[in-house]
DNA sequence: ATTCAAATGCAACAATGATGCAAATATAGA
DNA sequence: TCTATATTTGCATCATTGTTGCATTTGAAT
């Protein structure tokens, strides 16, 4: 699916912010912080304006945000778009990248009486491959 | 343990700011946020003096971060000092609380060749017992 | 009690989250 | 294709949070 179904699909207008958004985020092997897709976007906008870009395409679960501390955010296209079941995420200290653990899948975890889950985040911090092996 | 001896047992002085924020934390059922435990704490510290001391208290892992989103964050005793096994941490949606799954502790995942963890933060959103029966 | 390294409080700055409002723009309907 | 309108954008602005430098204060070792 192109930026611009995603976007129509959802019925949300197609700008080219958004557009922009989500071509980025398809295109990286990794995970994406603000400032990356900043950087990799054609266009210049303002910091306003791509605030609640994220902001529309996060609440209509678009693309997903991977807290990995509180200065450390990076971007994902949702589940429900890439069709991935839930997954960890994987944090290398070293490269500081976000990379999706595909292989990791996120049983349902067994909660204590009275509670029901909604969402689950995993995330795993340590050395990735690349650099373990440099 | 007491909050004094957990500093001088890490060779940290014992100020009032660090020693009322550990005293905080163990008092409390649920993690807490900076501003909760500011809150609760007697004397008024400095925002920066307060910054300084989480930090120390982290770097020392008497502390423990628990980021839920990068505007929720909320801070308990680390596994090192309450002799936990890595464990869930469930947000509820409804009341805004951290609570800690004991019950639910996080398996050691088996990762992809040459990746190696050194942590890892299992956060559950949903509804809490308190919050379903309500 | 004295001394000195460490912690505190204050000022200051950067980055980020958030909102109000006028101007620009996307899309549905004519 | 053109027009009307609701949405989005850019800008100004403000709040909050993370961070640092520096003079002053304080903890604890002697």
């Amino acid at each position: 699916m192109k930026p611009v179904d995603i976007l129509i699909s959802h019925n949300l207008k197609r700008t080219s912010c958004r557009e922009g958004i989500i071509e980025v985020i398809m295109s990286s092997k990794t995970a994406l912080s603000e400032n990356e897709i900043r950087d990799r976007l054609a266009g210049n906008y303002d910091r306003t304006t791509f605030y609640r870009s994220f902001k529309t395409l996060e609440e209509n679960k678009i693309i997903h945000k991977i807290v990995v501390d509180n200065q450390v955010i990076k971007y994902a296209l949702d589940n429900s778009i890439t069709h991935k079941k839930d997954h960890a995420h994987f944090y290398c200290h070293v490269c500081k990248t976000v990379k999706c653990l595909d292989s990791v899948e996120i049983e349902k975890p067994s909660l204590p009486l009275g509670f029901s889950s909604s969402e689950v985040e995993f995330v795993i911090k340590g050395t990735c491959n690349f650099c373990q092996n440099s």
